[in-house]
DNA sequence: AGCCTTTATTGATGTGGGTCATGGTTGACC
DNA sequence: GGTCAACCATGACCCACATCAATAAAGGCT
C-alpha cells in the first residue's frame, strides 16, 4: 500500500513540474528560458489534492501564497456581517487565485474545492524575490493582475445590467469555453457547483436558476440532468447571453 | 496676461511636487526616502487641468501611463457593442486609474472629467524602470492593484445582491467618506455626476434614482437640490445601505 | 435496506423597479 | 427676453424575478 502511494505521488510530482505542465502558459506565459523556469519551478510547493468541500484558504488567513489551479474547481466566497455566504467567483484550471489578498496581507474570502482539485502553491515572497532577478516576471505579474481588474470590471458592468437569462447563459458559455480550451468538449460537461452556488453568484434566486435551466431545455438550447449539461445550440446560447462569441462579459481574454 | 499665466503654472508645478503633495500617501504610500521620492517626482508628467467633458484617455488609446487624481472627478465608461454607454466607475481624488490597461496595452474604457480635474500622469514604462531600482515600489504597485481587485470584487458582490436603495445609499456614503478624508464636510457636498450617470453606474433607471432621492429626503435622511446634497442622518444612511459604517461595499480601504 | 439531509423542480402569488408618458427647471445661446 | 436642449421629477402601468410552499429525487449515514 505504502509503495503504490509513493509511486502515485512521484508521478504526480513529475507531472506538476512547471516546465512540463500543460497549463504553464496560462499561469505565467513568460517564455522563460530553462533556468528561469527551473527557478520558478523550484519555489512552487506541491500539495496533496483538495477533496470536495476542503478549503484552500479561509477568510482572515494570513496571506502568504497565490495559487494556480491545475485541475478541478473552486468557489470563492465571503461571509457578510449577517452571516450570509456570498459567492464571488468560480475558479477553473489555469486561473490564479489569492491576488486580492496582497494588499491586506490576509485573505478576504474563503476558497473551497467544489470537487477534487489540485493546485500549485506559489509563495508570494519568494515570487517577489524571483521577480527582482527576472524582470519579465514582475511585469507579467502586473499584467495578470491588470487582467483580473479588467475582468472584474466587465463582470460589474454585466451584473449591473443583465437579465437572469443573460447571466446564466454567460456563465454556461464561460464554462464551456473553459472546457474547450482544455481540449474537452465545449458541448458536454458536468457542473461542479450546486444550483444554490450558481444562484448566489449570479445574484438570483435558486428557483429562478432552476426554471431557467428548464426553459433553456424547452427551447432546445441544452439538455440538463442535474449536474450534467449538454449544450445543443452554442450559437443560440450566445444570442441568449447577448454577447459576441468572443467578447462576452465572462470571457477570460487570452494573454497571447 | 502671458506673465500671470506662467506664474499660475509655476505655482501649480510647485504644488504638485510629489514630496509636498497632500495626496502622495494615497497615491504611493511608500515612505520613500528623499532621493527615491525625487526620482518618482521626476518621472511624473504635469498636465493642464481637464475641463468638464474632456477625456483623459479614450477606449482603444494606446496604454502608456497610469494617472493619479489630484482634484476634481472623472467617470470611466465603456461602450457596449450596441452603442450603449456603461459607466464603470466614478473616480475621486487620491485614486489611481488606468491599471486595467496594463494587460491589453490599450485602454478598455474612456475616462472623462465630470468637472475641472487635475491629475498626475505616471508613465508606466518609467515607473517599471524605477521599480527595478526601488524594490518597495514594485511591491507597492502590486498592493495597489490587489486593492483594486478586492474593491471590484466587493462591488460585484454588492451589485449582485443589493436593492436600489442600498445601492444609492452606499454610493452617497462613499462620496461622503471621500470628502471627509479630504477635510471637507462629510455632510454637505455637490455631486459632480448627473442622475443619468448615477443610474447607469448603479444599474438602475434614472427614474428610480430620482424617486430614491425624493424618498430619502421625505424620510429625513438628506436634503437634495439638484446636485447639492446635505446628509442629515449619516447613521440612518448606513442603515439604509445595510453596511457597517467602516466596511461598506463601496469603501475604499485605507492602505495605512 | 431505511432514514435523514441536502438539493432540485415546479406552481402560486407578490413586489421592486423598469418603462412610458408628461411636465417642470435650469442654463446656454441668440 | 425667447428658444432650445439637457436634466430632473413624478405618476400610471406592467413584468421579471423574489418569495412562499409543496413535492420529489439523490446521496450519505448506520
Amino acid at each position: 500500500m505504502a509503495s503504490t502511494e509513493s509511486i502515485v505521488i512521484s508521478m504526480q510530482q513529475m507531472k506538476v513540474a512547471c516546465e512540463n505542465c500543460s497549463l504553464h502558459q496560462l499561469c505565467l506565459p513568460l517564455h522563460l528560458d530553462h533556468d528561469a523556469m527551473a527557478a520558478l519551478d523550484h519555489i512552487i510547493k506541491r500539495r496533496r489534492p483538495l477533496q470536495r468541500g476542503e478549503n484552500l484558504f479561509q477568510s482572515c488567513d494570513k496571506f502568504s501564497s497565490i495559487y494556480a489551479i491545475r485541475s478541478g474547481s473552486l468557489k470563492t466566497f465571503s461571509t457578510t456581517n449577517d452571516g450570509q455566504e456570498q459567492v464571488t467567483g468560480f475558479h477553473l484550471p489555469g486561473e490564479l487565485i489569492g491576488l486580492d489578498a496582497i494588499t491586506t496581507e490576509e485573505h478576504n474570502c474563503t476558497a473551497r474545492a467544489l470537487e477534487t482539485t489540485s493546485v500549485c502553491e506559489i509563495p508570494f515572497n519568494r515570487l517577489q524575490d524571483l521577480g527582482m532577478q527576472i524582470p519579465g516576471l514582475q511585469r507579467q505579474l502586473l499584467r495578470i493582475m491588470s487582467r483580473e481588474i479588467l475582468e472584474d470590471q466587465n463582470m460589474m458592468v454585466w451584473l449591473a445590467k443583465k437579465s437572469a437569462e443573460e447571466r446564466l447563459a454567460s456563465l454556461l458559455l464561460r464554462i464551456s469555453k473553459q472546457f474547450s480550451t482544455r481540449s474537452f468538449s465545449a458541448h458536454e460537461f458536468n457542473l461542479s457547483m450546486s444550483r444554490t452556488d450558481i444562484a448566489n453568484y449570479l445574484g438570483l434566486a435558486v428557483e429562478t436558476v432552476s426554471r431557467l435551466f428548464t426553459r433553456f431545455q424547452a427551447e432546445g438550447l441544452l439538455n440538463v440532468d442535474r449536474k450534467h449539461v449538454v449544450i445543443n445550440d452554442l450559437e443560440g446560447m450566445h444570442r441568449m447571453a447577448h454577447s459576441d462569441p468572443d467578447c462576452g462579459p465572462h470571457e477570460k481574454k487570452s494573454l497571447s
